[in-house]
DNA sequence: CGCTTACTTTGGTACGACCAAATATTATTT
DNA sequence: AAATAATATTTGGTCGTACCAAAGTAAGCG
């Protein structure tokens, strides 16, 4: 590879891998061919491949794993998410970043509902009463219930049927759950969320937008006041 | 560095980098030490270091052009959408993938200008004066109008004062822009789109959040025609 | 004091070598 | 013949050295 002054040379492995990725020249889920034989086919040093490998394993092209061949993974929404992840992680432990995120999810989730509320689908519906019935049977195992939990709001994120919105429930979830975890669970705690969660069913059937909204966002806001209180945070002033 | 089977021993440099450049030991906009300084302090080969400086950099955590010394980033949530753009970028060219994430933005902004509406502060509004102020005056200018149609844009994200949401806004603009650069602009075009921020301002002072919404919906869905018709995409059936 | 010039530092790339773990191959056992 | 163990080979991870060109710095000059 030639040196060029203003790039580097394994910038041009790296789009072209990428490109090949894309494509699906290089399939996903298969391993990437040896380095040595990429030093071979790029006619570069295995300096300049390993850099490559580097670059597109941090961006989520790769998934490589120590002394393993890394498997070609071709992105998807989740995979944004994914290596947004390693970031957020950081920023959520700065001054209010699980308040902000917490927020930012409050916020996508009031306006899911009434979303939901104006044009569920009967599918929709459906999903989100077995989903609010595997949450009702849950109530006694809180391992269960936050399983149910998550999924029932994960439906929520399904219903505009934008590939977007799922990934970015991962992503709240997966972001979050670091926080969660900590909290103390109960089955008294799992009745009062089940109920509220009942409360947007409801409304959603009942084709009520604004109890739909109104329904969520109690619903979170007790849920914050309660991770306020675990984790002795300053009362908010939103 | 020890050879520990399964973990890289950069990956000890990556997060001792990271703890030192989130606590602020690593200044922010300073350069990162020479890489045959990092060499001795941390006392690894150069070919660790510098895949230690090679994640961090594709995190966002370093900012490295070739042969300059990185320069410290400490990240926020631009960075993190920074991060994702990457993948992003191939996304939209995926089938439906620029309509999948305007239809996000359109999703978000629907429940802005809600938002907006209910709870819009005298500064906020005055925000918005101005910016709708500017977006008339350059009505004219297209090249200044599409600014300050975004600019518009953004006074909305602003609103919630959640860090999250500017850097939302960035992300939609910058990985949208490819697609809007193509389109024609007119001062035809500006004039109604300006008309269309007009009413979702009116709408705001008025305290109409359903015809905020309305008026929101009705200017995106707008200019998605626009795009539709530009890039000649199948008709969406939403 | 500013500007050109020579010197030093530093990032980018290439090679070659070695190790240990992973993988493929062959031999051995049941 | 299938399962298993022993062996050989490939391959990723790390190190060290070397060289170049561009960036940074100091010296010298107008």
């Amino acid at each position: 590879m030639s040196t060029d002054s203003n790039s580097r040379a394994a910038d041009a492995v790296v789009s072209e891998l990428e490109t090949q990725i894309m494509s699906g020249q290089l399939q996903n889920s298969s391993p990437l061919p040896a380095e040595r034989e990429l030093m071979e086919r790029f006619s570069a040093s295995r300096t300049v491949i390993r850099e490559a490998i580097s670059s597109l394993s941090n961006r989520g092209l790769l998934e490589s794993r120590p002394r393993f061949r890394p498997i070609v993974r071709k992105p998807d929404y989740l995979t944004v998410l994914n290596a947004a992840g390693s970031i957020v992680r950081h920023l959520v432990n700065e001054a209010d970043g699980v308040k902000n995120l917490y927020m930012s999810r409050v916020f996508m989730e009031r306006a899911l509902v009434r979303q939901a509320a104006t044009s569920a689908t009967k599918a929709d519906i459906m999903a989100l009463k077995e989903a609010l019935q595997a949450n009702k049977e849950a109530i006694d195992n809180s391992e269960e219930f936050y399983r149910t939990d998550v999924a029932f709001h994960g439906v929520l994120y399904m219903i505009p049927r934008n590939p977007i919105f799922p990934a970015v429930h991962q992503g709240y979830t997966s972001w979050l759950a670091p926080q969660w975890d900590q909290m103390l669970r109960s089955p008294e705690r799992n009745l009062v969320n089940y109920r509220a969660h009942k409360r947007i069913l409801d409304a959603i059937i009942d084709r009520d937008p604004e109890e739909a909204e109104e329904a969520l966002s109690a619903h979170l806001r007790a849920a914050w006041e309660y991770v306020r209180v675990t984790f002795d945070l300053e009362a908010d002033n939103d």
